[in-house]
DNA sequence: ATCATAAGTGTCATATATGACAGCATGTGA
DNA sequence: TCACATGCTGTCATATATGACACTTATGAT
């Protein structure tokens, strides 16, 4: 049992490390990007290691700091 | 002033319209597709107008039902 | 091995997304 | 006009994302 819970799972962590990958490469650390974004530090965090489920404007505040799309996240998801 | 606040509004009714437009095309109503991802029909009206900032995850199960990926929502935004 | 820096965890308070449900508005076809 | 379908609004309760902050663990350089 459990399915489609673990299927979240998988997704949300698939989402945090694109999330993570994306950051890294504009060499960016958590710190960092946290504060640019007005975010704590430990959500970020959270939402890196997909132990949360982050809101449309979250992911979007992001991405404008790292100066992507939003969009970009999601690449390779579902 | 609330500049941010309506940059964001902005984004949200356009993710809105684009989860309206594509639950369209696909000949789908609301309260069909609300039932079918078992989601509160008035929520889903309150995404699709952008009155609210949905998850991952609700943006996710949408996208499922519809058949498409979670990325499409985010098509032209930003 | 030590030290510094980056990443990660635990917990509480607050804001808000969503569920539930009742009712309203608008259009559309008979 | 009328009835019905579809979309939409208002309100409350609950679940959870996020902020805040203290603390811990990992990593890397010297």
């Amino acid at each position: 049992m459990r399915k489609a819970k673990d299927d979240n799972n998988q997704f949300l962590i698939g989402l945090g490390k694109n999330i993570s990958r994306l950051r890294k490469e504009k060499g960016v650390k958590q710190i960092e990007l946290s504060s640019e974004v007005d975010m704590d530090k430990a959500n970020l965090i959270r939402i890196e290691k997909g132990r949360t489920n982050p809101t449309s404007l979250t992911l979007r505040k992001l991405a404008k700091v790292l100066g992507i799309k939003t969009q970009e996240f999601f690449e390779g998801l579902d």
